[in-house]
DNA sequence: ACCACACTAGACCAGACGGTCTAGTTTCTC
DNA sequence: GAGAAACTAGACCGTCTGGTCTAGTGTGGT
């Protein structure tokens, strides 16, 4: 989770160029609000850089983009967990980061994945959303010791995460989102 | 929360039958994802009944489909609360709808408000899906007491249950919704 | 010097998009 | 039954969409 700044694109290649503005421009508007102009405008770049770095087009950039995040984040999770931090702790962490992703942005882009969900019905795409998720929810699940009440609490985790960005995003105040989210880490540290 | 057929339509003025078809069709793919003559093609309706009942095009349209579901769900809560159930109770059984609404539509709907998140940043949309919220919210909240916890733990059921319908949605099994709402319910009923 | 290759560049296309507009039809009112 | 108002019907328009394609540019190896 270290930079989605668009505005220093000449540091990266163009594909990873491409990718951080697809993922940032996708988790602000969802993936049909997106056109590719806007993506290539964001970039900098001409159409046939895309087209020769992503022959599949919007939906081969979008999972790339949604790779990147999971990957981000679910190296992440593991580097906590294996501090030995309590999961309830590590969620909240991830919680605030969230809230300053939130705030840079004026509370126009989500973080994770929320706005993603909105993606073509039965597409590769939502298979590697629903990938992330699977991800993240495995390190919780088996940070909280792996039994059938460590994955009812990592379900809690996610979807109090996931659930309480949609709430703040709305209500353009980082509040609901930290309120939901202390509260399950706290029901999820308790044995 | 009664009757979402669009297969039925004849049996609606068009005005409803717009509504229905557009909330149907937004829960399924998002605002972007929908095109207005999907949306006439679900309503049977051609497009200048459209423009009649709602001038403002597909912005108005949408809004009057949020405003509908907001006051389905949210004239379903009043009526339980009445009852004097237990906010988990509630809680509880309004996911276990939303269950039944996403396999009923084999997981392509989006009960509640998920998808609609992705819709155009500062418009009347937005707002109109933060006021739904914001009404949903304060009936668990008054429900819980009204006091500073039961504002943390009213913002705990509804992230719970959103996110866990994403999660739902995504995994296409009702499971981890089921699991993340019903921790969150016995946590929010326990004092 | 040569050439193969990775990449950039953007004109171009067919189709879909949201929205307007005029002409018709039904339905209500008196 | 006449006239107004509510509503249906769909042709039409300008714009934008994702995607293709050809031409060009830089860079590596030999």
């Amino acid at each position: 989770m270290t930079n989605h700044d668009v505005e220093t694109p000449t540091l990266m290649g163009s594909k990873e160029r491409l990718v951080a503005a697809a993922l940032s421009l996708f988790q602000a508007k969802g993936y049909h609000g997106v056109a590719i102009s806007d993506i290539l405008e964001a970039a900098d770049l001409p159409k046939g850089s895309l087209y020769h770095h992503f022959p599949g087009g919007k939906e081969e950039l979008a999972i790339a983009a949604v790779g990147f995040i999971a990957d981000e984040v679910d190296a992440r999770l593991a580097s906590e967990f294996a501090k030995n931090k309590r999961a309830g702790a590590v969620l909240l962490e991830l919680a605030h980061e969230c809230v300053s992703w939130l705030q840079r942005s004026d509370y126009t882009q989500t973080p994770l994945l929320g706005l993603l969900a909105a993606s073509p019905g039965e597409s590769a795409l939502t298979q590697a959303i629903c990938d992330a998720q699977k991800r993240w929810l495995a390190r919780f699940e088996t940070a909280l010791g792996g039994t059938e009440a460590a994955h009812d609490k990592a379900c809690l985790a996610l979807a109090s995460l996931e659930g309480g960005i949609s709430l703040a995003r709305m209500s353009r105040s980082s509040d609901l989102l930290i309120r939901s989210v202390t509260l399950a880490a706290l029901h999820i540290n308790q044995r």
